[in-house]
RNA sequence: GACUUGGUAGCUCAGCUGGUAGAGCAACUGACUCUUAAUCAGUGGGUCGAGGGUUCGAACCCCUCCCAGGUCACCA
């Protein structure tokens, strides 16, 4: 329960009591049938102004213009804003004009539902608006919105801007800022767009365990639980690949998955402990198979959410239209540094990045220390999409060895605007040879690498039984969002961003209040008044006490009975 | 995890060298029948993130902690 409820809320809390003894239940129960929509009226009404004669829309009050016995206020629906021109004497033609008089002007606020019918007309000043002739209260808001203004340039005055509040109340920030709200469609779009586009080649949705008891398929720290029934210790999945593998060995030719993969790692602007991956794994296909496939996937995407395969990302526009450029990794480091080190040893590495000054330690192994030379020479200049192709084998245990050369695997990695974006292999088949990069995973693993991945042998098992060539793809779709939406930090792309819990304001319990006496309905009062416990209470002065609760009994417009004096003193016995 | 910036009214923010907590919007009272960042007159609203310390006196100085942002580190 709130605790001090604030000026407004009482205000609010009363007008609620008020439109309740007018009869008008503020929370009613009934379907409202809405006809019409802001942006439709806003887009359509000038071209075909005789359908909209008589309009039902709903949405909330966002400003109100009182004029007397006339009023502009703005009602906010799931489309957009719509003026609406109240008259006194038109939704009160009677006598009674307590509609107008009390409950538009007195009883409602910003933030209320109401659901209005009347006819939209073009305002002197040539706004369409909707004329009311019924007003209809759909449902009463307790605490005050945030008002943001604009002007006629657009420029907002009173943003409600805190990150931190935005992201918290996130209902609040896409009321009072729905220009955010454009993010999540276009989230929305990018995901179907995507499913459409694998449905069409007649691939098949599905479902993996996000639960598993070992947690495979990618090096990352998990979340752990517990399962009580069958007394185990189970982890939220990392990583969904080794299950979407064992049903490519169960005959399905393709198999992709959306789904949340779940890491036990830092938050920043780019990492959220929860977060969304596609991944896809197609039957008989290699990996260069697959850059086609993603090139033509990922234009269809751009052109779903903004109509061009061209995207602007910050200062750079970014052109999802295929083919993309390939380096293999030796040849873009070769690009960016002028330094061959395809055949260079773990020694000449060293050497190489020291010589680069990268901070490397004793634990890296070859592939590891040209993993670093990449990440810090190469990987902030790829901004058009790029595929880095054919990397070492130490740190890709599940990707197939290369047909042609030694030391790599098929694998590469799309990276867009500096970020990589998508990640692809032709799928190790081989269970001998996935067996023993496993195990050198564990000696990595011994070494205090704490990335090294984990033996699984239900997935050996499978491998074992035979799986065909396959090609895997798996994208981060949080950061895909994040390039078509041109944002800098994946908050913005998720709804509900993990954060640390609210500070509970210290409420001790009201139950400690009511056992000394004090009556329920008076213990906001006295943690207003600054007493958030007993001890507190205790130590003022009891007469004050009585005097001001009077005060504020009276200050805040309280219904409630005051105790009598005795009652109060007893509470300091 | 390190460094750094911030946390003051419902929202956005001022607050000087330590000396009675301020503005705009929102709210309340009143005026106003085409306004649109409506306007005009008036009024109320604060645990200055929390706790300790220094001081005659702390929003401000010191210490500890909490929350958020940024940068870096870590992390495919």
């Amino acid at each position: 329960m709130s605790i001090a409820l604030s000026e407004q809320e009482i205000i609010r809390r009363e007008s609620l009591q008020q439109l309740r003894a007018l009869g008008i239940n503020p929370y009613p129960a009934e379907e409202y049938k809405v006809t019409a929509f802001a942006q439709d009226i806003t887009d359509n009404f000038a071209t075909f102004p005789n359908t909209y004669k008589n309009v039902t829309i709903a949405g909330r009050i966002m400003t109100r213009r009182i004029m007397g016995s006339a009023s502009f206020a703005e009602i906010q629906d799931s489309t957009g804003r719509m003026q609406i021109y109240l008259k006194r004497d038109d939704i009160c033609p009677g006598e009674d004009k307590t509609l107008y008089n009390t409950v538009f002007k007195k009883l409602l606020d910003i933030g209320d539902y109401v659901g209005i019918k009347g006819y939209v007309f073009l305002t002197q000043t040539g706004e369409i608006s909707v004329h009311v002739q019924e007003l209809t209260i759909l449902s009463k808001s307790l605490k005050p919105l945030p008002v943001v203004k604009r002007d006629e340039e657009g420029n907002i005055h009173d943003g409600f801007t805190d990150p931190e509040m935005r992201y918290r109340q996130r209902y609040v920030d896409l009321t009072v800022n729905p220009e955010f709200k454009q993010i999540f469609i276009k989230r929305s779009k990018v995901i179907s767009a995507m499913r459409n586009y694998f449905n069409n080649q007649g691939w098949m949705e599905v479902e993996t365990p996000i639960l598993q008891p070992v947690h495979g398929g990618a090096a990352a720290r998990p979340f752990g639980t517990h399962h009580n029934t069958l007394d185990m210790p189970l982890f939220l999945r990392i990583a969904n690949e080794l299950y979407l593998k064992r049903l490519i060995v169960a005959g399905f030719d393709g198999v992709y998955e959306f789904g949340k993969m779940f890491r036990n790692e830092g938050m920043d602007r780019t990492h959220n402990p929860e977060f969304t991956a596609m991944e896809i794994y197609v039957a008989y296909k290699d990996y260069i198979w697959m850059m086609a496939m993603v090139e033509e996937c990922l234009e269809e995407v751009a052109r779903a959410v903004h109509g061009i395969a061209a995207v602007q990302v910050g200062a750079n526009e970014i052109n999802f239209a295929g083919p993309y450029t390939r380096l293999t990794m030796y040849e873009s480091i070769l690009k960016y540094t002028g330094i061959d080190v395809s055949a260079m040893d773990e020694a000449g590495l060293r050497e190489t990045c020291a010589d680069l000054k990268i901070e490397v330690d004793a634990t890296m192994g070859k592939g590891k220390l040209i993993d670093e030379i990449f990440s810090a020479k190469v990987e902030a200049s790829l901004i058009q999409p790029t595929y880095i192709t054919d990397y070492p084998i130490e740190m890709t245990p599940l990707a197939k060895k290369h047909r042609t050369k030694d030391g790599l695997v098929e694998r590469f990695e799309l990276f867009v605007n500096g970020k990589e974006i998508a990640n692809a292999y032709s799928e190790l088949n081989d269970p001998i040879d996935q067996r023993e990069r496993l195990e050198e995973q564990l000696i990595l693993a011994g070494r205090g690498d704490d990335e090294a991945m984990a033996m699984d042998d239900d997935f050996l098992r499978a491998l074992e039984y035979g799986m065909p060539p396959t090609s895997g793809l798996g994208i981060g779709i949080d950061r895909l969002v994040m390039l078509l939406t041109n944002q800098s930090t994946i908050q913005e792309v998720l709804f509900f961003p993990q954060m640390r819990p609210e500070k509970k304001a210290k409420v001790v319990t009201a139950d400690d209040f009511i056992n000394i006496g004090v009556p329920a309905e008076w213990v906001p009062v006295l943690n207003k008044m600054g007493f958030n416990t007993v001890e507190e209470l205790k130590a003022g002065n009891p007469n004050k006490v009585f005097n001001d609760l009077g005060g504020m009994r009276k200050k805040l417009k309280l219904e409630i009975t005051m105790p009598a004096k005795e009652v109060v003193m007893a509470w300091f016995e």
